[in-house]
DNA sequence: ACCCATATCTTGAGAGTTCAACAACCCCCT
DNA sequence: AGGGGGTTGTTGAACTCTCAAGATATGGGT
């Protein structure tokens, strides 16, 4: 790791605005999703992704990637959702390992409750403050830098199932 | 909350492109700066934070503001980086309430250490994907989004201060 | 039919964060 | 002086996240 290429003054101003706005607006997020509903924001977006799948019903696999969360984390945010009788378990006659995740009616009255909060606050610290243009600026950003991480990420998994061949 | 304004099509996918982003983004850097030093993000800000200071020293109160952290956050984490021999407490003689950080040679050594790798993290999932031009509309929308929420958080404080004439 | 690499999901422990409550202190005001 | 409101910082408990390890099951190759 020798001698690194330091961000240029432009490169360090932009890194760190848009860290401290991500920081700012998701603690701000949480703290009002929090205060109006008792709802983390990983779970209300666990939860969204439950009500829009069909059945609202997913495999943990699939929810876990659609909620960018790793299978662990899921299983025991699931685990404590169960406990509130958010979300329940069913086993997946055509893979005994799988499960699935099931919305309960409790747990789509928990979001219908928590979402109209959730979309105020989202234009308050966020949208509010960005003009039409750019609003676009952030959606092309934002998937530019999606799509890559994801390509990354599967191929991983490609190279690990290569069987070790990094340099050979 | 009735009749929520509802995000259109072009706000939901620049929001969900953001988080996503963000997520991503985020955890990565976290897995890359976990892996190369053994520092969580969050410890690393507060040790740049102090080593940009003065004496590398700090009273505690300033140094959660530019961490982002709450005072609680910021005394367990160096509660935490003491035990590790990275940062060391000073009481502040004008102010016996005070405390202030202190950056040890150790600690300095630790961010020297992971500030390389850190960077290349940067670039590699983030600056590489954007052009010059969308590296400064970052900027500029990250300091839309921090300003607002500065104010209103002094907002917030004077509200406090001004007795509770909330819609009196 | 059997074996073994993979895949799915869970579990437990360790670590970080938050929130509320608390302790100690400063400062201004009477 | 000496109160009282505000500030600074810490603490403990509850919660979430991560990581490594493990339990169970699938599926293809022999």
């Amino acid at each position: 790791m020798a001698d690194p290429r330091w961000l240029d003054d432009e490169e360090q101003q932009a890194w760190r605005s848009w860290i401290q706005a991500n920081r700012l607006v998701m603690d701000q997020l949480e703290r009002d999703l929090q205060a109006g509903s008792g709802l983390p924001v990983t779970y209300f977006e666990v939860l969204v992704n439950l009500s829009e799948a069909p059945g609202r019903s997913m495999r943990m696999r699939e929810l876990a990637r659609r909620s960018l969360s790793s299978p662990s984390r899921l299983s025991h945010a699931v685990a404590r959702m169960e406990e509130l009788g958010w979300v329940r378990r069913e086993s997946c006659p055509t893979d005994r390992r799988g499960a699935f995740a099931v919305l309960t009616d409790e747990g789509f009255r928990a979001i219908e409750a928590a979402a109209p909060g959730h979309v105020e606050s989202i234009r308050a610290h966020f949208l509010d403050h960005l003009s039409r243009e750019q609003v676009g600026q952030i959606r092309e950003i934002g998937e530019a830098v999606s799509r890559h991480l994801r390509d990354e990420r599967d191929a991983a998994c490609d190279q690990a199932e290569a069987g070790g061949g990094c340099d050979a």
